[in-house]
Formats: C-alpha cells, structure tokens, sequence
DNA sequence: TTAAGCTTTCTTTTT
DNA sequence: GAAAGCTTAA
C-alpha cells in the first residue's frame, strides 16, 4: 500500500581504500579476484582477518549491494569486529550485510520460514543443558530395565546424537567406535533420538545441532527458499573452514550453487583445525577442490605476526603432521628472542615462574593485556589462577562456564522462555521445580495439565490454565501457599511483555532473591549477576532479542571468573586466561602455555581417535602461533595425581620433538629465604644448560612418589 | 512426593 | 576435587 522509496547505500567521498599500499601481493589477488569458488589456504598471522576485511570492503566498492554478501565467521565477536571494520573502510553501514556463525545466521533464516518446517518463529533454543534435561525426561520415559547393566548418561546421549548429526555416521557406527560399551543398548538408545527428536518438535525447540540440519533441509526441501537465498546472496564467505563439519559445508555449497553462484570464498588454515571432536570435518578444506569445480586456490604466505624464532619453532613443530597442504610460511619480522623451554618442578613452581615472570614483563612495558597463558584443559588453569590471585596480578579467565549457564542465569531466563514460547516443555518444567513443594511428579502433572499443541497459543493462555481449580488440585498441601503467588508473578511478568528489564527486576523481586539465599551460599554474588543481567537486558527491547543474544550471539562469561573486578576503569587490563580453543584468533605480546605434560596434552582421550595425534598437534601449534615476540612453553615434572598420590610425568611428546636449537631451556633456581619474601628476583636469568626433554631436569626418577618432595 | 544426604562418576576442547 | 545421580528418611 505505502509507497517503496529505495535508499541506495553509497560510498562518500573520502571511503577510498588504498589497496594496493594496504595489502601484500597475495592479499591483493585474494581481495580482487573474480568469480567462481575459491579456497584462501590462510597460514597463521598471515592477514587472513585484514584480507577477508577488504575483501568484503573490495565487493561493496565494485557495487555489490551489502545485504548480498554473507560473511559467516567462527564467532560472533569476530564477525562484529569484521563488519565494524568494513564500515570504517567504506563509510558504509555494515548493519545491511548478513554476518555471524553457522548457528546465528541459520537462527535467523530459520525464524523467517519456520513455518515451513513444522516449527514457529518463537522457537526455543536449546543449549546443552536443556538438551540434558529433555534426554533425562526421554531416558526415563522409555523403561529401561533397570536391574541391567548402566545406561548411557544424558550427556552421552547428547554427543551421540549431536555427532550423528554432525558427521552423518551412523547411531551404531558410533557407539561402536567411541562407546562400545553401550552397544547392547543401541536399540534403546535409538529409540530415545526418535523420542527426543519429536519432543524438540512439540516444545517448539531447536538445539544447537537443528539449527544447522533444519537450515539445511530448509534449503533441500523448499526450491524457492533455496533460490531465492542463492539470488540474493551472490558472495558467500567462510572464515575458519578447516572447522567447519559436513553440515556447514553443505549448506554453504547449496546457497552457493545457483546460477549466478558459484561465488563462496573459503578462508582458513587446514594447520589450526581443532574442533574434530565436535564433528568438524578436516576434509572440508583438504577437499574443497574436489568438490567444487574450478576451484582456485590461494595461499597467504607471509606472516607479520611472529617473530623468526617463533615461527621456526611452530614450523618445525607441525613439521610431523602428514596431512596438510603444502604451504610455506615466511617470516616479515626482525629477530627476537628464542622460545623458552622452562622445566618446573611442581605446578605452583610452574604457576611462580609465569606470575614473577609476568611483573617482569610489565616492568619493561609489556601490557598486561597483552600477555596470555593458553592451557589444553580447563582443570590446568587452577594453580596459575590462585597463584596470580596471590601476586596480585590482574587476571581474566575466558571460557569455561559461559554466563548464561550458570544456574541461577538459567533459571530467570526460563521464565522468559515460557513466555516466549508456551510450549517449551524444559523451561516450564525447570520453573515448575523452582516452586517450593514440587518436585518431578508434580511438574509433570502440572505440564501434563497445561501443555498446549496449539501453535498460536500466547503466554497468556498459559498463565490463565496455571491459576485454574483443576491445576490447584494438583498440588500437594505444602505446594499450594506459594503456588497463588507464583501465577500471580507469571501474570505480572507476561504484562511486563516486551520489556525485558522489568520482566527479570519483577522476578528477582517477587520470588527469585528469596530461593536464592535459600538454595545457594553464595547467593549474593548470584542475585548480583542476576542484577547484571537485568542491566544486561535493558539495552533489548524485546525478550525474544535478550534470549537470541544470550543463547547464540553472547561472548558473556561470569563476572566472578575475573581476578580483581577486572572490568573496573581504573583498573589495569588483565593478563588473560584462556583455553587454547578460546585462543583461536587471537595473538598476544607474550604467550605462556603451561601444563605441557605427557598425559595431558595430548589428551589421552584423543588419542583413541583415529588422526587424534595430529590433531592435538595443530591445537599445540595454534597455541605457539598466538604468540608475537615471547613464547614460553612450560611444564611441572610433578602433578598431583588423580588421587592422591603425585605422579612424575614426562614432558609432552610435542616438546620432545622439537630440534634443541630452536628453543632456549630455562632452568629454575629457588632463591633461599627464610622469610616469606615478598616478590623478588627468584627467577633467574637465562642460562645454558644441556637439558634434554626426554630427561628429568631435576630427579631422575620415573617412579610414583612415596614422598612429597616438599621445599627443600 | 520431596528433599536432603550420600555415593558415584568423571573431566577435552565449544557454537 | 566437583557436580550429577541415587538412596533413604521424613
């Protein structure tokens, strides 16, 4: 009826890049190639973010419009900064351009259409402790007997099924090989995926692993979809591809295969693929080729990140992986320093080593921020994180329990959820136990009562049942004094609609501050993140765009996984904490990766995995290439043992095979004191020592230890 | 039927 | 060395 008037996005005067003093001569073939499929062989530190960047920058610039370019990255955080960083270039706003990951932009596909698929577009997202939830709920629904040997856990379950989907095998296929010991229970176990599958399907909800398949079959199923998706986006462009699985790459490959198609840039480094446990697929890139006809293939082979000495010992380091493509890397910086190579002797040596070394650090000039300390598990972080507590130093640990997991987070968001879509079973289930006086059996009769098919059916409907004589009869006697209060919460809170912030505020206030102090002992840092979170959502004006970020689109972790109130503003920056999976993209002053042990890393589980050496590998080699001027690779001789007993363990396989000349060893000398000593000088200088990995550097000794070795 | 208390099971990495 | 899961008492 209203009249369209097209507002033309156009580059003002003064967005003119200068590509050619921009870009090396191999980022420049990338950014300014034409059509057809191309596979960007991105080796570590080699520009692949700036190249990408331009690229993108580049195709606007040629009058590509930006809501036909589809940029999907590893995550979120990167695909902001990316298309930030395009909007500056070009002076144009880069909200009309399609970015994110995999799961955020098929989210947002699915929600447009999801009609077509059986689902609404208030579907729920289910992470995986709702998806334990509901497998908990399948399990015991399908009776199992239970006098028989032990039943797959929900968390088995979940990675069953979610490698199912990820890597096509099949059920059995999978068991065999990586749970053999539940193979008498395939039938069942097949059973509950059929179950679970159709109770995701009657909740509305799609779990982490739908909302790549349903994507997919969106695109197979419905030509028009398809055809339309390929008519619009005529440049699809895949950061990270060596972690990409079977899925993803289907579904980029089908919304590049119209007619005008053909124009999907792949970009990534086959050396740093690490996500193979979660079904990521190496082939992927090995064979982009093979399967796209008239691939061209381009490699970025300079790197401006790392030093020569860095770059010689990751090298050499990825040397013994047989699968790769052939790439050589080379050097632009000037020399510095040799890796450091530092044998400790117990962990908290280990955890002295890198807090003393880190004050020296900052005392010629290094920001603190800038310095990081990678690990393989998350169990390894503990010993550095109380020893810097201890030093006082500023830190900030990344990744382990995300925000929005945390119980208490979870169980406000429920609530939201409910409202958002009246049918998702785990989030009114998870509130109902919240109540005092009910437990399993009454939630379950509760749900039983109110549960609707009805696709249209409002929160209101929902809440209304809630407060209705049959449900009250339904309770236990101890259930029901606090049972008035809670519907009349739920009304508010469904009054409260599209605000998000008086809808958290309204529960905190009304029931959820009161269960906290019950429930947990720490609950006043618990209701303060709730009062983050209320803070958090106001800037979303509606729940459905609050749950969205907090379920897909949130690099939010805990506040209390910081050292000192790392966020205040006079506070220095904090030396970073991370996983080496979090580390992905990242690059740092100095790295300290510790922990190197034989046992450890390379995990013993993924050794069982066919090519699960390699691939520990590259997880090693991506954790040297973050590195720009510093590398210290360190281990303590002795951990304690699982129980009890410490153990005297081997350094890691990774550093017995790098040739000597490459590294420095640093040999660590406890300074004498009778005094607890304030932190001094107790690391020493550098020196030479003939140390050899495959040796003990302090005891030779490759016994369990009777005793403890205490401070001599 | 609930909820507390006791036992048991793991810990690789995450969208 | 913690969280989930099971048992048992109320």
């Amino acid at each position: 009826m209203a009249r369209r008037f097209v507002l033309p996005q156009r580059p003002h005067a003064g967005g003119e890049i200068d590509f050619d003093s921009d870009l090396n001569e191999q980022q420049l073939a990338v950014v300014t190639c034409g059509g057809g499929p191309k596979l960007v062989i991105a080796g570590a530190g080699s520009g692949k973010t700036r190249t990408l960047t331009y690229r993108v920058a580049y195709l606007l610039g040629q009058g590509v419009p930006p809501a036909s370019i589809l940029l999907v990255t590893f995550t979120n955080k990167a695909a902001r900064e990316m298309l930030g960083r395009v909007g500056q270039l070009t002076q144009l706003e880069p909200y009309r351009m399609w970015g994110g990951t995999f799961h955020s932009v098929g989210a947002r596909l699915l929600r447009r259409h999801a009609e077509l698929l059986g689902y609404n577009d208030r579907f729920s997202i289910l992470d995986e402790g709702d998806q334990r939830d509901l497998l908990r709920l399948c399990t015991t629904d399908i009776d199992v007997p239970v006098e028989q040997k032990r039943f797959p856990s929900p968390r088995v379950l979940a990675s069953l099924f979610s490698l199912q989907v990820n890597t096509r095998q099949p059920l059995t296929d999978l068991i065999a090989e990586r749970y053999g010991r539940f193979l008498e229970w395939s039938d069942a176990i097949g059973e509950i995926a059929q179950l679970y599958g159709a109770r995701k399907r009657a909740a509305n909800a799609m779990d982490y692993d739908d909302l790549l398949q349903r994507w997919l079959d969106l695109l197979r199923q419905h030509d028009d979809v398809r055809r339309r998706y390929q008519e619009q986006f005529t440049h699809i462009l895949v950061d990270e591809y060596q972690d990409t699985n079977i899925v993803q790459a289907e579904i980029v490959e089908a919304l590049a295969g119209g007619e005008q198609g053909g124009n999907l840039m792949v970009v990534g480094d086959d050396s740093q693929s690490i996500y193979a446990f979660r079904g990521a697929n190496y082939d992927n890139i090995l064979r982009f080729p093979e399967r796209n006809a008239g691939t061209v293939v381009f490699k970025l082979e300079a790197n401006y990140r790392s030093t020569p000495q860095i770059m010689a010992i990751t090298n050499a380091s990825i040397r013994n992986n047989q699968q790769q493509y052939e790439k050589t890397l080379k050097a632009r910086r000037s020399d510095g320093m040799l890796p450091a190579l530092v044998p400790c002797s117990y962990p908290q040596q280990e955890a002295a080593f890198v807090a003393e070394r880190i004050l020296q650090l900052r005392d010629e000039g290094v920001d603190l921020a800038d310095i990081a300390v990678l690990y393989r598990g998350h169990a390894h972080r503990l010993s550095v994180e109380t020893t810097l507590l201890r030093y006082d130093i500023p830190y900030e640990v990344r990744g382990g329990l995300r925000f929005f997991e945390q119980a208490h987070i979870k169980d406000v968001v429920a609530h939201l959820r409910v409202l958002e879509n009246p049918r998702d079973e785990v989030a009114f289930r998870r509130v109902l136990l919240l109540q005092p006086g009910i437990g399993n059996v009454t939630a379950e009769r509760v749900w039983q009562a109110v549960r609707t098919g009805d696709d249209d059916a409002d929160a209101k409907d929902l809440v209304d049942k809630l407060g209705t004589p049959h449900v009250l009869s339904l309770l236990s006697a101890k259930a029901r004094p606090a049972w008035s209060s809670f519907v009349t919460t739920m009304a508010e809170v469904v009054a409260a609609e599209a605000d998000p912030e008086t809808a958290i505020r309204g529960l905190l206030e009304a029931c959820y501050e009161d269960y906290a102090v019950a429930k947990f002992d720490n609950s006043e840092s618990r209701i303060e993140d709730l009062q983050q979170l209320a803070v958090f959502a106001a800037q979303y004006d509606s729940v459905h765009a609050l749950l969205e970020e907090l379920l897909l689109l949130g690099e939010l972790y805990g506040q209390n996984a910081s050292g000192r109130g790392a966020a205040d503003d006079d506070e220095e920056a904090p030396v970073v904490l991370s996983t080496i999976h979090q580390a992905k993209g990242l690059e740092w002053h100095t790295v300290f990766i510790v922990h190197l042990l034989e046992g450890f890393f390379p995990s013993p589980r993924a050794l069982d995995e066919a090519d699960g050496e390699e691939e520990e590998r590259r997880i090693f080699y991506v954790a040297m290439t973050r590195a720009r001027d510093e590398l210290y690779l360190s281990y303590p001789i002795i951990r304690p043992g699982g129980y009890g007993g410490a153990v005297v363990q081997q350094p890691s396989r990774f550093l017995q095979e790098l040739p000597e000349e490459l590294y420095e060893t640093w040999q660590l000398e406890e300074e004498e004191v009778l005094t607890p000593s304030a932190a001094g000088d107790s690391v020493t200088a550098p020196q030479d020592t003939d140390f050899d990995p495959n040796v003990d550097p302090v005891w030779d000794d490759d016994e369990k230890l009777g005793e403890p070795w205490a401070d001599d």
